[in-house]
DNA sequence: AGGAGTTTGTGAACGGGAGAACAAAACGGA
DNA sequence: TCCGTTTTGTTCTCCCGTTCACAAACTCCT
C-alpha cells in the first residue's frame, strides 16, 4: 500500500520461498532436538528434501545468517525464520464446521505447537452445540462476530460442506478476518486484501491417478 | 521409459495443467447438474476461478474438443477430462493410520464419488482393530501385503504420526504401491517411479501467518 | 603468517508457465 | 451464398523460479 521505508525484513520474499520456509523451520527444529548445533546448507537441504542451491538462495532473502566455511547455527537460523514468517507470535484461529474434518483439525496438536491457538469451534447445527472437542466447547456460528472481536482473530478455517463455504467466508470477511484456510470444494470469492489458501484432497488423489494411469499405459508399449 | 508411439492422449501434459484438470472437472460437473448443456471458455474459467486464456490452453493439450463460435459441450468435455486423468476407472485405495485424520478421510464421501474406493483401513494399534469406520473394518497393518495383492492397489494414503511414516512408505513400496498421498510431516524418501504428494496443513497456516504479519506491519507505516 | 580446504552468497543461464493478442473456424441471418 | 459475430486454438512475449558455477570469506593446520 504505502512505500516500505521501514527497518529490516522489508524486502519482499518470493511466494515459492515463503512456502518452503516452514519446511526449513521444521527441519531445523528436528536438528535442534537431536542436539545439532551447526549444519551446512547441504545437510539442511537434505533434511528438507530440496536442492542445496535453492536452500541457500531462499535463506539469502532473509539476510546473511550463515558463516562461510562453517554453515548455519541451527538455533539462530531457526529463530530468524520463525520471526520472518511470524510464528514467534501467537495466532488465534477459529474453525467453522465441526464435522468429520473439523474434529480432526481441532484435535491436531501440530497447530498449537506452531503458534496457532484455536480459540473457538463454530457450527450451524444446534445438535453439535455444547459438545466438547479437544477441551473446547462447540458454539453457534452466530457467535462468530463477538469471538473475532474479543480475541482479535485474523485467521479462519472453513470445514463446512461446499454449499455453505461462500456464506461462511462472507461472514468471516465482514467481521474482519483477512486470512482463510478453505477445505471445502469450489472457489471462494473474497475482496482484495483477503488471502485464501485452499486444500483439496480430491485434487491430490486425482493428480496421483493421472500419473498412475500413465505408468500403466507405458507398460503396455 | 520407452518411446511413446501409442495412440491418442500420448502427449505429455504440463504438471501445472494436470493439477487444474480436476478443478475443471468439478466445475463441469456442477454445470451439468445445473442443466447446462454448453458453455464458453469464459464461463467455465469463471466457475473454476482461472483466466480464460489459461483454461483454453490447458484444454488444448487434451485435443480440440470445443467448437469455435459456440463453446464446449459440457458432458462431452467432462468425459474427455475424466478419461484423461483416469477417473473413469475405479482406483482402489488403502488408508494407513486410522486416528483423528484417518477417521475423517474414511468418512469422506468425496473420494468415492470421484472414482476412489477405500478397500482397507489399516492401523498398527491392536486396540483399533475390528472397529467399524464408514462401513469398513479396521485391520492390522500387517495385512497390507495381502490386501494390496488381492485388490491390485496402486494408491496408498499415510495418516500416521511422522515417526512412522517412512517405515509405512517403505512397506507400501515393497508390496507394489506406486503412488502415495502423505499427511505426515517430514520428507519421505522413495525410489524413482513412485509418486509422492504431500499435504501439510501447518505449512498452509504458516504461509497465511506470513502474509498476515506483513499486512499488520504495513498498517504501522 | 600462509596455504589448503570448506562452505556461503550470488550472478547468470535456462526452462516452464501465465497472459495478451490474434488468426482461423463455426454459426446465423439476410 | 455471403457477411458479421462469436469463440476457439495458438503464437508470442514476459516473468518467475530453478539450477549451475564460482568468487568471496571463514577455519584449521603447519
Ligand atoms: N472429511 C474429509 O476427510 C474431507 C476431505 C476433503 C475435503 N473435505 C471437505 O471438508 C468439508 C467438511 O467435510 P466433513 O467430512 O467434515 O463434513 P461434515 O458434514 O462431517 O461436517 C460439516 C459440518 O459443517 C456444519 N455446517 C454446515 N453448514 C454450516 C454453516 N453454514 N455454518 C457453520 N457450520 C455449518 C455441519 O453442521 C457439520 O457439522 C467438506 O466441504 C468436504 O468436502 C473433507
Ligand atoms: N489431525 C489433523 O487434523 C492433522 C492435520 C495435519 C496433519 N496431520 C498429520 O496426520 C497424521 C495423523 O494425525 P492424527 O491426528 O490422525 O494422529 P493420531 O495419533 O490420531 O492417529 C495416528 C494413527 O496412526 C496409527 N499408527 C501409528 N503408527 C503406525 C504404524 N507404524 N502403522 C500403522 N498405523 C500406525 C496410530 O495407532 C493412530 O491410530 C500425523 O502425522 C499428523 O501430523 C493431522
Amino acid at each position: 500500500m504505502t512505500a516500505r521505508t521501514s527497518t529490516e525484513s522489508a524486502r519482499d520474499i518470493p511466494e515459492a520461498t515463503v512456502a518452503r520456509l516452514p519446511v526449513y523451520l521444521r527441519a531445523l527444529t528436528a536438528l535442534s532436538e537431536a542436539g545439532t548445533g551447526t549444519c551446512s546448507s547441504e545437510a539442511l537441504a537434505a533434511a528438507a528434501g530440496v536442492n542445496s542451491a535453492k536452500l541457500r538462495k531462499d535463506l539469502s532473502y532473509l539476510g546473511s545468517y550463515g558463516t562461510r566455511g562453517v554453515g548455519y547455527d541451527v538455533d539462530y537460523l531457526r529463530y530468524q525464520i520463525a520471526r520472518e514468517i511470524g510464528v514467534t507470535q501467537d495466532w488465534p484461529v477459529v474453525i467453522v464446521g465441526i464435522g468429520n474434518l473439523g474434529h480432526a483439525l481441532a484435535n491436531y496438536s501440530g497447530f498449537r505447537s506452531r503458534g496457532f491457538r484455536t480459540v473457538a469451534l463454530l457450527d450451524a447445527d444446534p445438535a453439535r452445540h455444547g459438545e466438547m472437542v479437544a477441551g473446547i466447547e462447540v458454539q453457534p456460528f452466530s457467535d462468530l462476530e463477538s469471538i473475532v472481536a474479543e480475541h482479535g482473530v485474523a485467521i479462519g478455517v472453513i470445514a463446512t460442506p461446499a454449499v455453505a463455504a461462500q456464506a461462511v467466508a462472507d461472514r468471516m470477511v465482514a467481521c474482519g478476518i483477512t486470512s482463510i484456510l478453505n477445505f471445502a470444494a469450489g472457489v471462494l470469492s473474497v475482496p482484495a486484501g483477503v488471502d485464501v489458501r485452499k486444500v483439496d484432497l480430491s485434487v491430490e488423489l486425482q493428480v496421483l491417478a493421472y500419473h498412475e494411469q500413465r505408468k500403466a499405459q507405458g507398460e503396455l508399449a
